[in-house]
RNA sequence: GGUAGGGUACCGAAGUGGCCAAACGGGGCAGACUGUAAAUCUGCUGGCGAACGCCUUCCUUGGUUCGAAUCCAAGCCCUACCA
């Protein structure tokens, strides 16, 4: 089975720029894909892609992860209805130290490996570009016509908010990345979201004006959830990969909860499992969906290969506590432990004992005022230590503090908060 | 630079002197049902308050008026077409 069958059999192609790229790729290639540097973690999103470097990388094609630390300042519009915030320089430096550390868990960067990955950092060759440079030596072999056929442009100046003369420029950017790295390691491919198509072919193209070769471009599919969701998103906030914004438990969780229709694919597309065990786990959501299995390998998969072993420990163990009710006849330092990562909020006594349960809850900070907690009371979603609280005049005392000074407090089904007092 | 249109809550979008904390839709939150699902149904969704209610909002700043999201003036911003 050679790459691209793979690619196609886990839904990570959907299109490339030439059929040559299927002979091209018999030989090692050297390959790249580009990260935003908006964050300094990656998410749920980026997953896809990094998925497709791994596989890569596992068939010996040499792999180039690009952070766009110049792009990053210009924010890429495909797929963006407006104009997007820009970033500072020192900001994008710092992310990229984390996005480095992420990548690390799937691909291999040792130096000592036989084939390690490499991590470049657009502005470092930007920086230095002037803007009669970039006029003269790369403007000139890009055609109007071409650039404001792109889809991610003409989309955007058919909105109401149209586009500003900076993003109409990323193109050309991201199109010189491609040159660059051509120049540079011999990068022979590049792959990306299907949004990124027409970024992409700015790059193949601008390398045949330039240089007279082919390189080629490839694309997986955005992946969306059946519901036409995108995927990677959890009630509007990004997964992320580091524990620090998204703990253990709710990574591991929010692969837990993918919807039957889902599991079977993202599967395929987000691990390695071969296609025997997913086959075999496709027959156990048939026969058993409401045991969901398959979910629960997707969630250890994803979480081990995430956060190691000790992570995937500390995130089952949560979820034991969390869904088993049982917080009664755990210390507190055990809770401290499970809820590591959950939101929480250090209060003094008095202001906690005796108060109204929906006073706590806004001065914890766990709903944005006291009307939306006195809310969350009336309705009923308020759990203490996983009892429901009944009634707005519901006051805290010293019995609902585990050891006098902690207490796990609950907003509807999924969405924990430790209060901690001193 | 000209002409026209526009800026309302998280988003979209009504409202064009009092009945407006502001219709409706989406999103979000909660509940019921469930498999920690999906689908469906119900309630809530500016702040404070148990509640009558009170307070702060409709781009900004001034003004007219008993009363302004609504009228006037200036400014800022956006969009389209023209130059």
């Amino acid at each position: 089975m050679n790459i691209l069958d793979t690619f196609q059999a886990r839904h990570l192609f959907e299109d490339m720029t030439s059929p040559g790229l299927a002979k091209a790729l018999d030989k090692p290639l050297t390959v790249y894909a580009g990260f935003d540097p908006t964050s300094d973690s990656l998410q749920a999103g980026n997953f896809v892609t990094i998925m497709a470097l791994a596989h890569l990388q596992r068939a010996g094609h040499r792999v180039i992860a690009l952070v766009g630390g110049a792009t990053g300042l210009i924010g890429d519009p495909s797929g963006k209805s407006k104009e997007r915030n820009l970033l500072s320089a020192e900001q994008v430096e710092r992310n990229l130290v984390g996005i480095r550390e992420n990548l690390s868990r799937f691909l291999d960067f040792s130096p000592d490996s036989a084939n390690p990955a490499i991590l470049v950092n657009n502005y470092d060759w930007f920086k230095d570009f002037t803007f009669i440079d970039l006029l003269r030596d790369v403007g000139r072999y890009f055609r109007m016509g071409v650039m404001l056929g792109k889809d991610s442009v003409k989309k955007r100046m058919e909105s109401d908010d149209g586009m500003s003369f900076t993003e109409f420029c990323y193109q050309i950017l991201q199109g010189y990345d491609f040159y660059h790295l051509y120049k540079t390691y011999g990068c022979a491919l590049q792959i990306g979201g299907s949004d990124q198509w027409g970024n992409i072919t700015a790059g193949t193209e601008l390398v045949r004006r330039i240089c007279g070769e082919e390189v080629y471009g490839m694309t997986f599919p955005l992946v969306c959830d059946s519901t036409g969701k995108k995927f990677g998103k959890s009630e509007g906030n990004a997964i992320f990969l580091d524990a620090r914004k998204t703990s253990y438990y709710d990574f591991y969780q929010f692969f837990l909860r993918t919807l039957d229709a889902d599991v079977i694919r993202y599967l395929k597309i987000f691990t390695f499992l071969p296609f025997e065990r997913i086959a075999e786990l496709e027959a156990a959501v048939m026969a058993a969906p409401e045991k969901r299995e398959a979910q629960q390998v997707l969630a250890e998969e994803l979480t081990r290969a995430v956060h190691g072993e000790s992570g995937l420990a500390i995130a089952r163990k949560a979820t034991g506590v969390l869904f088993g009710g049982a917080i009664e006849g755990l210390a507190a330092a055990e809770l401290e432990a499970i809820f590591a990562n959950v939101p929480s909020a250090t209060l003094s006594a008095d202001q906690v004992l005796g108060k109204p349960a929906f006073e706590v809850v806004a001065a914890a900070g766990m709903a944005a005022s006291k009307g939306e907690a006195r809310r969350l009371v009336q309705q009923g979603g308020l759990y203490i230590n996983n009892a429901r609280v009944m009634g707005i005049e519901r006051a805290f005392g010293a019995s609902d503090l585990c050891e006098g000074r902690l207490a796990v407090l609950r907003g509807g089904k999924k969405s924990f908060f430790l209060l901690k007092v001193r």
